[in-house]
DNA sequence: TTAATACATTACATAATTATAATATTAGTA
DNA sequence: TACTAATATTATAATTATGTAATGTATTAA
């Protein structure tokens, strides 16, 4: 790969793993990789609370990694970027054997 | 895993991906991937600042992601976490194919 | 219709990062 | 000795991120 081509990888790289550089922004990463929850779960599992929370899914979601469901009124929040699950396995794999 | 060795693990991976959430900070850790490299030649590389850099390399090395070693007024930075040389990879193979 | 639940939004304070400029140090060279 | 190159350090400004409190909205339940 091309010098130029490597910065401009960086570029999205690094903007997709800032999301990876909060503890309880990854741990919402890792509870959401088995699949949607709804916000109140997510908060009561990482610890934070509802106000920050809200703003943490937003702003991932806004950013694309992830996805809402509305129902009734819940909101469900899942993984839409496949990257994501993809940095959340090889984690898993250096860090969790 | 119980989650409460999770919330361990995620505050031990955030705090060292966070290195990897500027872009050019990625870089250099790209460009130090193939080796030791002195400073000057990192930061024609990258495109920063020889003050930036610097500093940079040296939070990153008192962080224990990089080793320094010190020849004539040349100082030669490396990577010295083999975490670092993991994660990159995966990130190669993520994202570069 | 009132209250409660679930979530979003806003505003704001604080803290951390990043960027920039200036100066210092150290080693080699003319 | 003076000069330059390579790097480090310091100070500070600018930007961004984080945390918190308060309020708003929608939906359901009593």
């Amino acid at each position: 790969m091309e010098w130029k081509e490597m910065q401009n990888k960086c570029e999205d790289i690094s903007s997709l793993l800032k999301h990876f550089s909060h503890p309880q922004r990854l741990l919402i990463l890792c509870f959401l990789s088995d699949g949607e929850k709804q916000v109140t779960d997510i908060y009561e599992a990482v610890g934070l609370s509802q106000s920050q929370t809200s703003q943490f899914l937003k702003r991932m979601q806004a950013e694309g990694l992830l996805s809402v469901r509305r129902e009734k009124n819940f909101s469900f929040y899942a993984i839409s970027n496949p990257d994501v699950k993809k940095i959340l396995k090889s984690m898993q794999k250096i860090f969790c054997r």
